[in-house]
DNA sequence: AGTACCACCTGACGGC
DNA sequence: TGCCGTCAGGTGGTAC
């Protein structure tokens, strides 16, 4: 689930639900998914605190908590997000859990243990120790052409790689390579010009549009090819099979037609 | 710089 | 029904 956009709707909801409101406990329910900090630490860190804003950096929420200190949230494959009041309506997996002092909660769920959490000092130390390059929608076409220039890998690989610019995974690669009718495994330096301007365009697009549509795939366009990836699934936009691949060990969907080499 | 492979985890699913 | 291999939207390390 937790790419860009679907980490765009959870620090929506994290903003509707939990700014503003004093931490009265913090419940470390495991220890996997923290990062460079203690249990201890976290308790300390968070209780008696109040979340103040956030900011988004790829697949990364961060908290600015009221002590000018930051709560940073990654959710790995399976982490979300869920405020509720009884106790007995807490979701499965809860790893972290925070109660205000209007009685209501705040879990972190994570399934797989994949994601982390972190309290660090300042916004740009976070970015810096996980090494992340700009924001896949903070970025104009002139950046994306600098970025990409001289590089010589696949362009789906590079579009993943977070510390080149963060954000995009392995769904949504899928998806704006297919809107832009590139073959995944097209070596950045052999794309034209005007299909790289193509790229940025529809990498903007199909994040913007995902966000919009609060990531649920139910809701995209119908030449979306993401509610599609399934083996023996049909092109939404020529009616052809798709081919599923392996590119850099993930699962890949393309259309052979509509996304030649 | 780029790639291939392994590891970290849990849960769902298909085959037998 | 139950066991087993395989796979899953992320990331980090290592070896080539």
């Amino acid at each position: 689930m937790p790419e860009l956009p679907d980490v765009e709707v959870f620090r929506q909801y994290l903003n509707a639900t939990s700014l503003h409101k004093t931490i009265t406990d913090v419940e470390v329910k495991h220890r996997l998914i923290l990062g460079n900090v203690t249990a201890e630490k976290i308790r300390e860190g968070l209780r008696g605190r109040k979340m103040e804003s956030s900011k988004r950096r790829g697949k990364h929420i961060l908290i600015h908590l009221d002590d000018d200190n930051w709560f940073t949230l990654h959710f790995g494959m399976t982490g979300r997000l869920k405020y509720f009041k009884h106790l007995q309506d807490a979701p499965e997996h809860d790893r972290l859990r925070l109660e205000f002092k209007n009685g209501y909660h705040l879990a972190y769920v994570c399934v797989r243990l994949l994601g982390e959490v972190n309290l660090v000092d300042g916004f740009e130390e976070f970015i810096g120790m996980k090494d992340l390059g700009p924001d896949a929608l903070r970025l104009n076409l002139t950046q994306f052409r600098d970025i990409m220039e001289g590089r010589r890998g696949m362009v789906k690989t590079t579009l993943m790689n977070q510390s080149i610019l963060s954000g995009v995974g392995n769904i949504y690669a899928d998806e704006m390579l297919f809107q832009s009718g590139i073959h995944p495994e097209t070596k950045i330096k052999s794309l034209p010009e005007e299909k790289l301007k193509l790229l940025f365009d529809k990498m903007r697009e199909v994040l913007k549009t995902a966000i919009e549509k609060k990531a649920n795939p139910d809701d995209f366009p119908e030449d979306f090819i993401i509610p599609h990836r399934d083996e023996g699934e049909t092109c939404p936009i020529c009616g052809g099979e798709l081919v599923k691949t392996r590119v850099s060990g993930r699962a890949t969907y393309h259309c052979p037609r509509c996304q030649k080499r």
